[in-house]
DNA sequence: TCTGGGGTCCTAGGACCC
DNA sequence: TCTGGGGTCCTAGGACCC
């Protein structure tokens, strides 16, 4: 069951956003497409895309055709394609694209926006298509009379900077549907978490530390996985109220191994938590990053010990399911 | 209305150092 | 000893995106 992948063009750059069910391997399959046409490919989510497709010689239309084509022959994912002179018109050009079809099947929609019709494609768009303007912000603005991107490229820079703070300026330029950055290599992941919401609030203490354990444990599996290690552990928590937290603490060294992220959350859980107090959430979050180097010389025998362990770990859960070696115990409060 | 999960980026304040 | 500025790092929280 297919969930989506997106693409996406300008004057030449094109967005392309999927839909798929497998997250990594569909994503890998659909960047290998992409990267087949032209090597200008920057992946900015699992099903997202931008191409500058400047240099090649067909026009934008004929080239979303063909990659659309390309990919559900191949894989049978739809996806939705936008084409512009600027990543953030292509970008809204595909999400217009995408949510103007209306039908149960997945959107295999093209826009392409000509160059020098920007400004008017976006004048009638409500506010909360632009990127950067989510929720908060449209309340607000609706507050003041402005309902469409039109509304705002009207506004005096004065009444956008009261609006928007230091953001006026870039979102004046936005507005214009102005947008300069060039299609280039997506920087790489910043930070790893997991986080779980229980069925039932949680008060008991043992059951948090399980928890916190078992998404500590999961969080150093993908960051050993990745080749990473972060020098910043971070705790989430939330009350019952929804009201949420976040405690975080930085090591000396970067780490991706269980033991030490577990130690980590856990300080920080008894430095926010107090005995009986109803949890809804709680996540553990590594940041930080950095490729793993090991230094042979600052390595010790109980490190060394538990590396070979968490490898040997590693591959079976990789090979066997993450249920084959249960050093901790699942908490069987998670939501499934 | 009753709120999932994994991310990014920005801001603001405080600590610390030179 | 006190004052101040500037830079950097750390922490906490919030908005936004997919």
């Amino acid at each position: 069951m297919p969930m989506a992948q997106a693409l996406r063009l300008c004057p030449d750059l094109i967005t392309v956003r999927g839909h798929f069910n497998s997250y990594s391997e569909h994503s890998q399959m659909v960047m290998d497409i992409l990267s087949g046409l032209t090597p200008l490919v920057e992946q900015i989510s699992i099903d997202e895309a931008f191409l500058d497709v400047t240099d090649l010689p067909e026009e934008s239309y004929r080239i979303a055709e063909n990659i659309q084509v390309q990919i559900y022959s191949k894989l049978e994912l739809p996806c939705s394609i936008g084409g512009a002179s600027n990543k953030l018109i292509a970008k809204i050009a595909t999400n217009t694209a995408k949510s103007s079809h209306r039908s149960d099947t997945y959107p295999m929609a093209i826009r392409i926006i000509p160059f020098g019709k920007e400004k008017s494609f976006l004048a009638p768009l409500q506010v909360g298509e632009m990127c950067g303007i989510g929720p908060k912000s449209v309340a607000l603005l609706e507050k003041s009379g402005i309902k469409t991107i039109g509304d705002l490229q009207n506004l005096p820079i004065e009444i956008m900077g009261k609006i928007f703070g230091n953001f006026a300026s870039e979102m004046a330029k936005r507005v214009q549907g102005m947008d300069d950055r060039p299609v280039g290599d997506y920087g790489g992941i910043k930070s790893v978490s997991n986080e779980v919401t229980f069925r039932q609030d949680i008060r008991d203490g043992i059951e948090l530390l399980r928890a916190v354990r078992y998404l500590s444990e999961k969080v150093a599996r993908r960051l050993r996985k990745k080749g990473l290690s972060g020098r910043t552990v971070r705790l989430k928590i939330r009350w019952k109220n929804f009201e949420t937290h976040m405690r975080q603490t930085t090591l000396d060294q970067p780490t991706n191994q269980d033991s030490v992220i577990i130690s980590s959350a856990e300080k920080l859980l008894h430095s926010i938590w107090k005995e009986g107090k109803p949890v809804r959430l709680i996540g553990v979050g590594v940041s930080g990053l950095d490729e793993t180097h090991y230094q042979l010389s600052l390595l010790d025998d109980a490190y060394l010990t538990e590396k070979r362990l968490l490898d040997a770990v590693d591959f079976l859960k990789e090979k066997y399911g993450s249920d084959i070696v249960k050093k901790g115990i699942k908490p069987d409060n998670f939501r499934s």
